[in-house]
DNA sequence: ATGAAAGCGCTAACAC
DNA sequence: GTGTTAGCGCTTTCAT
């Protein structure tokens, strides 16, 4: 293996220079440098990454805290994470919180320092619904290390950490203004699971649109879910049996709105003529239902892609704070909707 | 932060025990053992990755080297992988192969083993079709880091070189020999890319049951695909459209199967009573399609499970090769498949 | 069975 | 602008 020390003495200089010349620190001659660079080509020198994160507590390393569920949504904005990462010469590492470390709140402050300092990352990306985890906030605070949050929170801006999301309100309520607009009445609304804001930011977005088209909010037409396939059935088959069933429903994302449309085949109600269905983030589920979805495009490659930059950045520039961003979303209109039969 | 120092003070050892202790090595009386853990735990203590691999020359890294395409088979094997590590103390790290590196064999050549030498992983995992590129595999066996495939390979196991999969070739005979069963006699069959060995195996599997069955193979009946919905939508639409269709297709995965269906819905064709499909992988797409489909599930995240524990054990007893593994596979029928209705 | 000392490869802190 | 010294936290080696 070829040493620090090595390129040092095949350039002839000491091996605080090459060090300065690998990380591109200032007070190096031009020709130094030079001469350094092509003893490291010569030699094929690679730095050893432990030795350097030991000493220097810089690990070029990005962590992805993601929790036991393999969403499309965290799939994706992990490859766009992935993407960034290696464009800039980062690593990216994977950690995976289990559901009984986030249920108590010792255990997860425990895992969640361990983690941090076994690995070392510059910078980590948080997903709900530990993004909104107080226990998280405060290890965060605690420990210096830049956080990005992906989705909407209530949680401010910190020192160390920020946001990249689309604005969930608006995108609900224009999706919801889509509805109206064909002439339905009665829309339906399935939540998501009520620790991730996306839920409540999704459905403010419908119950202002409502609003602001003189309707109010009916009770009986929000139903709890848990953002997977089986809630959305279940609160499909629970909507159908009604006397007096809604002529559209609104799924709080992609995967409820999939058992919605399931449970509108079984029921042998067609879609979208006797029910509209949309759901929320473009998933790939979306061109795969029969018909396929109306639904709100997130940019989830781009909010990877915007996490890490953020944060490299921030690292690089120190006086700079970490960027928080708010994506463009886009309503996509496919063949789940239609105007109602009859208002 | 914790150091090892420090746990070794309030065990009242040396810090060479609490190594011991920490690496499970022998001649440590139990009584000792035991109180080192307790200081441990009562400490938070958490070992220095760095540090450990700077003096030990391990990394306690494992790679995953991901194509750039998202599919629920890599996402749940690297789910499994990813439980694996958390386990045994490891690291998980990806890194992607774009599209374009691929394509250039002095490419991928140089983007390999620059991955390989700046992250310095203990072992990797690979998956089709990098698994089984000749490039890979010199550069494997030159660079001497232990490397897992997943999935079926024509690949024999090399000196640092080893595969978990299951037997597809298996899986799909019997997947046909249900069809047989139910009395279909005029079987489609999909194909999947032709650069993943899955397909030959699994199209060999299908053929052997129609032999054994006394059929011959159809050749009309056997088209080409992608592994892709759309290329599924696509066959299943060339295969409604003939004047004597088949009473049943095998797609050599779920989401070809989906598209099948998807196929038979748009042209107005009953599944199963007019269209038997079935699928592989059981991913969970499988139990959102309508009606949920019958499919041959593979134990993906225990394949991932699987390759880490072969690298790591691998590792740690030097003299042991990799060691492959061949995991069971389940035949699941759920509302897919039925008899045709003459045959 | 346990411990003391040395040093892995690198960079922070300070000197010149 | 460049070099010297010390030491990051751990495991190896060797001693007891």
């Amino acid at each position: 293996m070829v040493r620090m020390i090595d390129v040092a003495r095949q350039a002839g200089v000491s091996s605080k220079t090459v060090s300065r010349v690998l990380n591109n620190e200032p007070h190096v001659q031009d020709a130094m440098r030079e001469r350094v660079r092509e003893a490291m080509d010569r030699l094929g020198y690679v730095p050893s990454i432990s030795a350097r994160s030991l000493r220097s507590r810089k690990s070029f390393t990005i962590m992805l805290l993601v929790h036991d569920v393999r969403s499309a949504f965290v799939n994706t904005v992990q490859f766009g994470a992935l993407r960034a990462c290696q464009e800039l010469g980062y690593h990216l590492q994977l950690a995976l919180v289990s559901s009984a470390t986030l249920e108590s709140e010792k255990g997860l402050q425990n895992w969640f320092e361990g983690t941090l300092r076994s690995g070392q990352p510059d910078g980590f990306v948080l997903f709900p619904p530990m993004a909104s985890n107080p226990v998280v906030e405060r290890v965060v605070a605690r420990m210096k290390i830049a956080a990005m949050r992906v989705g909407p929170h209530n949680v401010p801006d910190g020192e160390h950490s920020a946001t990249v999301t689309i604005d969930d309100k608006l995108a609900a309520y224009q999706m919801t203004e889509h509805l109206l607009e064909l002439g339905h009445k009665r829309i339906a609304f399935i939540r998501g699971k009520e620790d991730q804001f996306a839920t409540q930011a999704r459905y403010e977005g419908y119950a202002q649109a409502l609003g602001d088209a003189g309707l109010s909010v009916d009770k009986r037409l929000v139903l709890p879910g848990t953002f997977d396939f089986e809630s959305g059935l279940d609160a499909g088959e629970r909507l159908l049996k009604r006397k007096t069933p809604p002529t559209a429903v609104f799924a709080a994302n992609d995967d409820m709105a999939t058992g919605v449309i399931m449970a509108a085949h079984r029921a042998g109600v067609d879609v979208p003529k006797d029910l509209s269905v949309v759901g929320f983030d473009d998933s790939e589920v979306a061109l795969r239902t029969w018909p396929a979805l109306t639904t709100v495009r997130q940019p989830l490659e781009e909010l990877g892609v915007a996490a890490v930059n953020s944060l490299v950045s921030a690292k690089n520039t120190p006086e700079t704070r970490l960027a928080s961003a708010t994506l463009p979303f886009e309503i996509i209109l496919r063949n789940s909707t239609a105007a109602p039969r009859e208002s």
